[in-house]
RNA sequence: GGGCAGUUACCCAAGUGGCCAAAGGGGACUGACUGUAAAUCAGUUGUCAAUAGACUUCGGAGGUUCGAAUCCUUCACUGCCCA
């Protein structure tokens, strides 16, 4: 690959919410790459991740996505967890406290964050740090230090605190060392180049460069990734909305979950979440465009790619034909959870026991909407003993055998 | 530290003594239509109870009252102005 392909490949998907800021990081990054391939020094590239939860969802894997890029590429790539800053709790996308973690819950937490990045990077080619290495070592001078490199402004001016500021919410003082802290990381690691999300535009762009310059290193590029909608297609994917992708629940989930998200969405999660090409993407939009493809069969053309990156190609093409029966062809699908019958258990008792519903109000409530069927037939009344052992169907996709 | 305002269900927000399980919007869910898309239409959205009804909920605790989300006291939290 020629160094233009690589700064196209590299730049796939990013979002810098300024043109000019844009070409800035494009000119730089290619200039880097230029640079390293002279001197035959691969780049110094991290992206670090707070260890707050633990199910990680296609979300996170946007920044993953990117760094597996850069290790193709032969450069030297950080998988930073985030167990001091965790601490802290990033100000960037919430509006609630975040709890404090312990140490055992940072350490676990990290733990199957990493294995399920291992789904997308490249185990052999990852170094592994914790940030609290060089942080836990930072004294208060230093941190007056640094933060004697930024003004008050700067902070207000950034957009998340700008809007709390405006709408009357609260604006803690801790919440502007994040971003000193972030900073730090970079100068600490000497960092080539920076990845992250839309939200850490001004944590990578501001106060990474900014301190890097202030200790004599030379600023580094920072390649920020879009954001990646839900399955409502709209919001920003996370759990406190309830439109994740979660990656740990299965082939079929994942593809279910993927064919559910909005036509226009397609575009984001090919660009951020597949492994193809910048022109691969763009021939596939073109027949999309014309209509020589169905928006139906690029989502499973998607879909398909998507789920084989985590689950492999076999389990991916399983899952596809799974999904064709059952929903396409409206058929059971062939493997189901189980639950076995109890004496005297009305329809209710079951949709409870099997947690279809989680309360009887609302068991009736779906009852009376039409909404549950045992084996294709709609049940009408929900107090009579659970009439035979069969398939039941509650909503349009969650199903259950009865035995 | 002083003055003022606020805290309502998943979120925003109305409600200032009984007609309040609490308007409206968003979200979510169900059904119709579909491509498990969007848009649209109809409905549901505290818990328990077959129904009648009962119980819990308007930041926490206590009080006034036949009766409180609404009045009083106190505590906690947040914002604004002043220092």
């Amino acid at each position: 690959m020629n160094i233009d392909e690589q700064v196209e490949l590299l730049m796939q998907g990013t979002e810098y919410g300024d043109e000019e800021t844009k070409k800035n990081m494009t000119a730089e990054l290619r200039q880097r790459l230029t640079e390293s391939q002279k001197e035959g020094r691969p780049l110094r590239v991290y992206c670090g991740y707070d260890p707050t939860s633990t199910d990680l969802h296609l979300g996170h894997t946007i920044s993953m996505r990117k760094l597996r890029q850069f290790q193709d590429l032969g450069h030297e790539v950080t998988f930073l967890i985030g167990s001091y800053t965790a601490l802290v709790g990033d100000p960037s996308d919430k509006n609630k406290a975040r709890p404090v973690l312990t140490q055992e819950q940072v350490a676990s937490n990290a733990k199957t964050y990493a294995e399920q990045a291992f789904r997308v990077l490249d185990p052999q080619k990852t170094i592994v740090r914790y940030n609290g290495e060089w942080l836990s070592e930072l004294s208060l001078l230093d941190l007056i230090r640094l933060g004697q490199n930024f003004t008050i402004q700067q902070f207000l001016a950034r957009e998340n605190f700008d809007k709390r500021l405006k709408s009357g919410e609260p604006v803690y003082l801790h919440e502007t060392f994040y971003a000193l802290m972030q900073g730090y990381d970079a100068v600490a690691m000497k960092t080539d180049v920076q990845i992250g999300g839309t939200d850490q535009l001004f944590n990578i762009i501001v106060a990474g460069r900014k301190l890097q310059e202030a200790l004599g290193q030379r600023p580094l590029v920072g390649v920020i990734c879009g954001i990646l909608p839900g399955t409502d297609g709209v919001q920003r994917m996370s759990k406190s909305t309830g439109n994740i992708v979660p990656i740990n629940s299965g082939a079929d989930d994942m593809y279910g979950k993927l064919m559910s998200i909005p036509d226009a969405a397609m575009e984001k999660f090919m660009n951020l979440v597949t492994r193809w090409s910048p022109k691969e993407i763009e021939t596939l939009l073109q027949e999309l465009a014309s209509g020589a493809m169905h928006p139906r069969d690029a989502k499973m053309k998607m879909s398909l790619e998507i789920v084989s990156i985590f689950y492999g190609e076999e389990q991916a093409q399983a899952a596809q034909e799974a999904f064709i029966k059952t929903f396409q062809k409206k058929e059971a699908p062939d493997e189901l959870p189980e639950y076995k019958l109890q004496d005297g258990q009305t329809i209710l008792d079951v949709i409870l026991a099997t947690n279809l519903a989680p309360s009887k109000a609302e068991a009736r409530r779906l009852i009376e909407q039409k909404g549950v069927k045992l084996d294709g037939k709609t049940l009408e009344n929900g107090a009579i003993p659970f009439p035979q052992k069969g398939v039941l169907q509650v909503g349009k996709r969650k199903y259950i055998k009865i035995i």
